[in-house]
DNA sequence: CTAAGACCTGACGTTGACGTCAGAGGCAAG
DNA sequence: CTTGCCTCTGACGTCAACGTCAGGTCTTAG
């Protein structure tokens, strides 16, 4: 076994994260001028990333559907990666978790009442 | 018991319409635009509503939560009054139904990701 | 070498549900 | 009558997460 180079993991270019993920290269350097991602440069200027940015993300997808602000997920990224969170931190995770459970209350009230509908109206067509 | 006059259910004025609901006076008066909720006028021009308007505010704020928009609360709104549908309401309703039964996955999904998150931070400190 | 894509940096446009401001009436109390 | 609060009609502002366009550079298949 050569002790000479351990494999180079083969960094990607913005369209390749993009695809991966579902999403557009504008979000993806908009995610960027969030402070989300950052990415390497080549030498002629061209953003090079991780495969791990695709996941990264597929998790920002997530969250904005969850209703969290670019902010948001700014200060719980730290919490992510550091692994370990000081009393304000958890505060916040805290609290954007009863907000992520209310509005999952609401949709599910939400989606009651059109079953509601539905069911009347499908009985009565 | 006098025939004379059934008791005229006192209208009230948007301010009225506008607190009970828990919304802007501005909101109401959107809402009127977008079509979702007509009012009679005083002789000096002034909106005024019936209680249930504040409901029906409350039904829309319900709807918004859950992602619909203007012109999805005004095209299910028929179905609700009068109680039948078309074929192409009835598929609106279900279509609105997915929708908003795939939020709840999606964020039932990032609420696992956050506790997932809480617990790691939580037993870290 | 060359043409087609992919990528770059600005920078303005979009959408939805309102917020906000201006200017002008209404309306009950004192 | 006037003070104070409510309401009216426009009409422009906001905010977030991008879309889109312009004009130029890079990369890669052939």
């Amino acid at each position: 076994m050569p002790v000479t180079e351990a494999a180079v993991a083969p960094l990607i270019r913005i369209g390749e994260v993009a695809r991966g993920a579902g999403v557009s290269v504008r979000a993806v350097r908009y995610y960027e001028q969030q402070g989300l991602l950052a990415a390497e440069r080549s030498p002629s200027g061209q953003r090079l990333y991780a495969h791990e940015a695709v996941e990264r993300v597929r998790f920002f997808q997530q969250m904005y559907a969850a209703g969290l602000t670019s902010r948001n997920i700014a200060e719980l990224l730290p919490c992510i990666e550091s692994g370990h969170t000081d009393a304000e931190q958890r505060a916040m995770l805290r609290a954007e978790r009863e907000r992520i459970q209310a509005k999952v209350d609401d949709l599910q009230a939400a989606l009651d009442r059109l079953d509601h509908v539905i069911e009347v109206t499908d009985t009565h067509p």
